[in-house]
DNA sequence: AGGACGTTTCGACACGCATCGAAGTATTGG
DNA sequence: CCAATACTTCGATGCGTGTCGAAACGTCCT
């Protein structure tokens, strides 16, 4: 028998550069349509209709029908999560240590992980927060100190409520782009759902790139987070 | 750009069988050379070359010349745990709640995961050790009890030494076949070293699988880890 | 009912790439 | 220095599969 089984299956999956591109539009949660999807990545509709449905056989892709639209999107934050460890798979083959090239594109700078925050802005912020004592990190997680809970509660964070989802609560997320963690988990989505409700920040188009507005900058440097 | 770099490129790479089998023979950190890895695998040493050195390239595997002899293992702990975070993506194919067939096969059963215990034996041993307040379960991770750090005083291992490894102490490893957390990082690893070198569990033949001896069980019953 | 639109199925084609035989390059041992 | 072994490179072959046109199927709107 296959000791992990089915990992050529996922792989030939994830191969495609197509499907690869379909699961990226996919990669912060939000729906589409197979039309929507073929016009973004340049293929016709059926092309993007055998792909989605590759993806949903696996369990990957999730579809919500409503009339005649069909409606696809990741099936859950864990798929998120594993295609972000395999792209921290996929950047050793340029991993050159002191050889580390900034990168100024917006995707680097700034960028949501399914539904917090990463690239370079995500792990200053995550730096933000450890060295302002908000968080103490951990092996694998970070913790909420006393004066990060009245941080959050300034924020109109409600903490126990966070706490009570059915997820981690502050897990490490390994950035591909800066290679390093940064703030995920409940948490980590508590916080960037805040910042994009009071306009801190926005997202750049459609992509999962992210700027912080003026209005942002200026109110997340008075709390000392950037 | 792509928002996800090369997440195509590694599909594609995991994607073939043969290098899916050449990886989980390369899974629990032993090297081999390609003519062996070829045997294994039902193919020609020269198609074996070409795949271990595409793997080579992409940092995924590395290798260590001695004479006309080329060892290939795989690169890192951090590889075999991605491959695992993979493998779970994988079994979401089918996840069916409710289910969940007990499977009886020596890998199911128990098997090596990099460097610490998986499998049904893996999961059982580690739901023990919290059972029993040796350890304590948090999000992402495990934490030692006092009564734990006598635990391992008992068993020799030395816990301050295994603390101070440049790895995760005792992260939570989601095991595919069980689909519930299991024991690893330093302390995972620390502990299947003593198990085996103590005689208590033995691999079966080449293969991940492990199996527990007379001698093994009669102490892990007396430990009430079993 | 009929037209419009989104989606899916089917069949044909073409490209990519895994595979192997043959030959070439290292390294070891006599 | 030559034979033996391990490994790699090159070129040819064949299979798998991504792609799209054509057409069928559902659903919505008028």
């Amino acid at each position: 028998m296959n000791a992990t089984p089915n990992l050529a299956a996922i792989g030939r999956l994830l191969g495609d550069p197509t499907r690869a591109l379909i699961l990226e539009m996919l990669y912060d949660g939000r729906a589409w349509t197979a039309t929507e999807i073929a016009r973004a990545a340049g293929i016709t509709p059926q092309t993007a209709s055998s792909h989605l449905h590759k993806l949903v056989d696996a369990n990957l892709v999730a579809v919500d029908a409503q009339g005649r639209h069909r409606y696809f999107r990741l099936a859950g934050s864990d798929v998120a999560d594993g295609l972000e460890t395999l792209s921290v798979l996929a950047t050793r083959r340029v991993a050159r240590p002191g050889l580390h090239r900034v990168r100024d594109d917006p995707m680097s700078l700034a960028r949501t992980c399914y539904d917090h925050l990463a690239g370079q802005l995500g792990v200053r912020l995550t730096a933000s927060l450890t060295r302002n004592g908000y968080c103490i990190e951990g092996h694998d997680t970070y913790d909420l100190s006393t004066s990060g809970e009245m941080l959050l509660k300034r924020l109109n964070i409600d903490v126990e409520q966070v706490r009570k989802r059915r997820r981690s609560f502050a897990r490490k997320c390994l950035d591909w782009s800066e290679r390093r963690y940064h703030l995920g988990g409940a948490l980590g989505a508590a916080l960037a759902g805040c910042f994009f409700e009071q306009r801190w920040l926005q997202r750049i188009g459609d992509s999962r790139a992210v700027t912080v507005t003026p209005h942002g900058r200026q109110n997340l440097k008075k709390l000392d987070l950037l």
